[in-house]
DNA sequence: TCGCAGGGGTATTTCATCAG
DNA sequence: CTGATGAAATACCCCTGCGA
């Protein structure tokens, strides 16, 4: 198969994204491209090259009435990225299957993802450092027993652990701020969500290991982002968290609230006190000593 | 050699149809 | 309604042959 520019488009977006829908990768892609068909098009083909899998079973759309496959590269599909940007780094992209399960959680989360790029790219002052899903090491230069995961485990017995979605570093005037995000889909209750994963990140805080994740951070504290479907959810989560450990880490975001220029101008957040803000402000607020 | 029409192949768009 | 898919139409690119 001839490989064209459109091809490696969507196999970079892939590559940055992990899971997919085609509306996702036409909509992410740096050239948009303008027709949904060719797109599905250029898909298919490049799943019969071997380049590109789709996976069987079709994920229903937020907010949306169908369904929709979603794809995800294969070795050869990082090959053809390797070669051709002759960059390796392309070879330890995540190839396998995504788990059933997970396939509606990639694509909110991809979606959150790109709004929050969105924002960063609009304007100058404020600088997204980095990106790192659930799945990638986050020093992938380091030898390989050296590596490691967002997801950390801090104590055996009794068990705790923390499982950030994705974790990512904003930078303002010089100050670097740690953001986690818990991405919701409404599939368990928020006295569940407040009770099972506020121990971990206060834990996290305690010991103060978002350092190790990215030591290029200049504050002591985090602050997690969590993601959910209604306003509802958002709200009824952050009186939940109130009375749990660290309920200051919190800050709760109605996902249909999400815009690229809410998301910088606010107000969208809403804490553990119900107070509504922008999201840039815990940054700028903060008083913390700089590495 | 230059200019250009026409052929072949591919990419893209349009249209029609089906499903949830 | 949105989205997937197949078929047909159209646009585009590259090459070749041919006459001036």
């Amino acid at each position: 198969m001839v490989i064209t520019d459109t091809d490696l488009q969507i196999l970079e977006v892939l590559a940055q994204y992990y899971v997919l829908t085609r509306e996702q990768i036409q909509r992410f892609s740096a050239a948009p491209i303008s027709s949904g068909r060719s797109v599905r098009r250029r898909l298919l083909k490049m799943s019969l090259a071997e380049l590109i899998r789709k996976h069987r079973i079709p994920v229903a759309l937020p907010g949306k009435n169908g369904a929709a496959p979603v794809y995800y590269l294969t070795k050869n599909g990082t090959e053809v990225l390797a070669d051709h940007f002759n960059d390796g780094t392309y070879l330890g992209l995540p190839t396998r299957q995504p788990r059933v399960d997970r396939l509606n959680h990639w694509v909110a989360l991809n979606e959150t993802r790109w709004t929050i790029e969105q924002a960063i790219a609009s304007q100058s002052e404020v600088g997204l450092e980095r990106w790192i899903n659930e799945w990638e090491t986050v020093n992938k230069s380091a030898h390989e027993k050296e590596q490691f995961y967002l997801q950390t485990k801090l104590s055996e017995n009794p068990p705790l652990s923390c499982s950030p979605d994705a974790g990512f570093v904003m930078s303002l005037r010089g100050h670097k701020k740690v953001f986690y995000l818990e991405q919701d889909l409404g599939t368990s209750s928020p006295k569940q969500i407040a009770a099972r994963k506020t121990k971990g990140y206060a834990e996290l805080a305690n010991r103060k290991l978002h350092r190790k994740h990215f030591p290029e951070t200049t504050l002591d504290t985090f602050t997690i982002l969590f993601i959910t479907t209604t306003a509802y959810r958002s709200q009824t989560t952050a009186e939940r968290i109130r009375t749990r450990p660290r309920p200051d880490l919190w800050l709760c975001i109605d996902q249909h609230e999400l815009t690229p220029e809410s998301f910088l101008y606010g107000p969208i957040t809403l804490n553990y006190q119900g107070e509504r803000a922008a999201l840039v402000k815990p940054i700028e607020t903060q008083k913390e000593i700089p590495c």
